[in-house]
DNA sequence: CGGGATCCGTTACGATACTG
DNA sequence: CAGTATCGTAACGGATCCCG
């Protein structure tokens, strides 16, 4: 890795061994969300600098973590994935974005908001214990981006794009985040539409919580 | 902060932007253990600069999640902790121990153990579904050292050490980690010693599973 | 002795330019 | 598209010194 060890026994140390560099885990964020050609993570990433890329992907691919995988002609490329070991991250990246999500301001301000922003910090929110057995398939059309989400057994699964959603959720994607962030649902006016059945509602309320804003500093 | 934020509208971006600096996150750790002075994180973290410690530890306040406390005379020391704030990372840090766990190595070799090390980890493995409900006290002795670890309710709380464990584990600590690691329990000899109901021992081993290792790159 | 501040050599990062 | 090369700057690590 670049950064030295900490060299403690210590779970949390030995994690942050592989994954505590700077970038790292919004890298393996992004690659949770599928394979990735290293030009998708450049633009995912905007900041990082393309040498750096290069050595924190070498370095996965040496903790075991990302592989490298050649897609079939014609259009013969290169892409990176998660291997098994890899996915194991998921629970961090679950638990910083709950952690993080007080933090995030309003939506209007001119920070980079990564396409899968709104997927992933749903994924997040996901309460394991609401979700028990439930079956829920969304379907996401946000500033005219077309994004699922399928709850199958309570679990985030890959989505079944050729089904009929239980869900549809149109509009800004701005204004559901505002609805996350508290505000009053009839201030959003049009901006966002929720169509389903009432039970597909309610399961939609109770698996996705919205979180506790109160604590951020 | 003193590196750059990341500026991205995403959880996990939000709390690397916070936590996400090298040394933070084991700075935090300490301090789920409770409050600690300047010189205790010193010997508990070999190998930081007193001055990157003290900018963390302003960072840290900076954003809301540590504070300096005064103990009271004679001995007028200042301390550190966590602030309610502050106390939101813990489920991050379970899931890096969770991720990190496989990474160790053989008890034996030369790195620092943190003193706490024992207790983080078993905390970090504690199966929620399994604790449901249960309350479990249990006195650890493990190199001369006396710790104790307290379920009530499934979850873990600040031990009440006035009252009677309903296990004792006494030894040393290696060969506790040996154990947790696939070691053969009879192969330990005498070197660790577990005292306590049939019905206790058995709680014990369902709530802090031995984790499966065999995902480490 | 606890709680830092200062200084300085080394390393990692960030920006840009360039290449197969 | 997928990197490599170069280079100035910022962060880190180790040591030393200071003050109550």
């Amino acid at each position: 890795m670049a950064n030295k060890s900490y060299a403690q026994y210590c779970g949390i140390a030995a994690a942050l061994d592989r994954v505590g560099d700077r970038w790292t885990l919004l890298i393996l964020r992004e690659l949770t969300f599928g394979e990735q050609r290293f030009t998708d993570l450049r633009s995912a990433l905007p900041g990082i600098a393309s040498n750096l890329l290069t050595e924190r992907l070498r370095d996965l691919e040496a903790d075991g973590l990302v592989e490298q995988r050649e897609l079939p002609a014609p259009a013969a490329r290169t892409v990176y994935a998660l291997t098994a070991s890899g996915r194991r991250i998921n629970p961090v990246l679950r638990a910083l974005a709950q952690f993080g999500l007080p933090y995030l301001g309003d939506p209007g301000d001119r920070k980079v908001r990564p396409r899968q922003a709104i997927f992933g910090g749903l994924a997040a929110l996901l309460d394991p214990e609401a979700a028990r057995g439930v079956d829920l398939r969304v379907r996401f059309e946000l500033d005219g981006e077309e994004l699922w989400l399928e709850v199958r057994d309570g679990r985030l699964a890959r989505p079944d794009r050729t089904a009929r959603a239980d869900l549809v959720v149109a509009g800004a994607a701005n204004a559901l985040v505002e609805l996350y962030r508290g505000a009053d649902p009839a201030s959003l006016g049009d901006r966002l539409e929720i169509t389903g059945t009432r039970a597909a509602r309610k399961a939609f309320r109770e698996i996705f919580p919205a979180p506790d804003l109160s604590i951020a500093g």
